[in-house]
DNA sequence: CTACAATTGAAATTCATTTTCAATAAAAAT
DNA sequence: ATTTTTATTGAAAATGAATTTCAATTGTAG
């Protein structure tokens, strides 16, 4: 069930990390939005309702999510500590470039690209990465 | 004629830059390399055959190259601060994780993929951004 | 309930990048 | 050639994001 926030909990328990309330509140904020959000932005939103968080905690949260494979690392051009809701298995982002908005999609359809390019420049492909810009419906509209 | 400096200064000079010493130097390096370098790294590299240069003029020098489409910015897991020669047109990237070496590749096969996905998800696509990592031939033989 | 260890937030620290500024030097004008 | 204009320089200071340190706190296992 994706979306939902009680996964994040079980799956961080297991994984040896307790359930503390300031990490609590930064996990909802996670869970809770579709958006890329650098750690700062976090910061902000989660301190709304737990006015007592420490950005430090924001990054360890996130540091710790991000090895989990719970979120993923966005990169803009301007800066490249977004993170959103990871996806299941490996997938692309679609990110709006005015409002953030990160939409996953799949991306099979590559491996015959990344065959033909091993082929030619010798190299031996250990990952990729691919995300696409634009503006989201809601953004359309505005302009 | 690329990979040759001669075509760089003149660019340069056309959008009324100044070619000084320092600038020519952190030039020739970046001509002189198929790597992905960060400023420091230019900086190092430079300063053994122009020991005067400031790190301020390499960071100063890239932003001019990278405005004028001459070098483009490398992401890398790590830090999104290396640049390499840009190539014509709009090309992907292959490097290596190993040594950064970095290749150009074409990727017109991509078009399709981004249709059915603006068409999905109703993004009205901007721009995109292909980056694949592994080890090239020097590398692969290494280990 | 107790003991242990992970986690916390504040403060200090580190490190990359940007800004400021007076001095310099490239290129245009004379 | 010489002068004038103005982009560019490097050093130093300032900024800002991310990390480390540390004593106090608080989950959680037993």
């Amino acid at each position: 069930m994706p979306g939902t926030d009680g996964n994040w909990f079980e799956i961080l328990h297991k994984n040896g990390c307790r359930l503390t309330a300031p990490r609590r509140a930064v996990v909802e904020t996670l869970v809770g939005s579709v958006h890329a959000l650098t750690p700062v932005e976090v910061y902000n939103k989660t301190r709304k309702g737990y006015p007592g968080l420490g950005l430090v905690s924001v990054y360890r949260t996130l540091e710790k999510l991000e090895k989990l494979g719970l979120v993923q690392r966005v990169h803009l051009t301007k800066g490249c500590q977004g993170f959103v809701k990871a996806g299941d298995g490996h997938q692309h982002l679609m990110i709006c470039t005015n409002c953030g908005k990160a939409v996953l999609f799949e991306g099979d359809q590559l491996d015959p690209l990344f065959n033909i390019v091993a082929k030619n420049t010798g190299f031996q492909i250990e990952s990729h990465w691919l995300q696409v810009f634009g503006l989201c419906k809601a953004c359309q509209s505005e302009a």
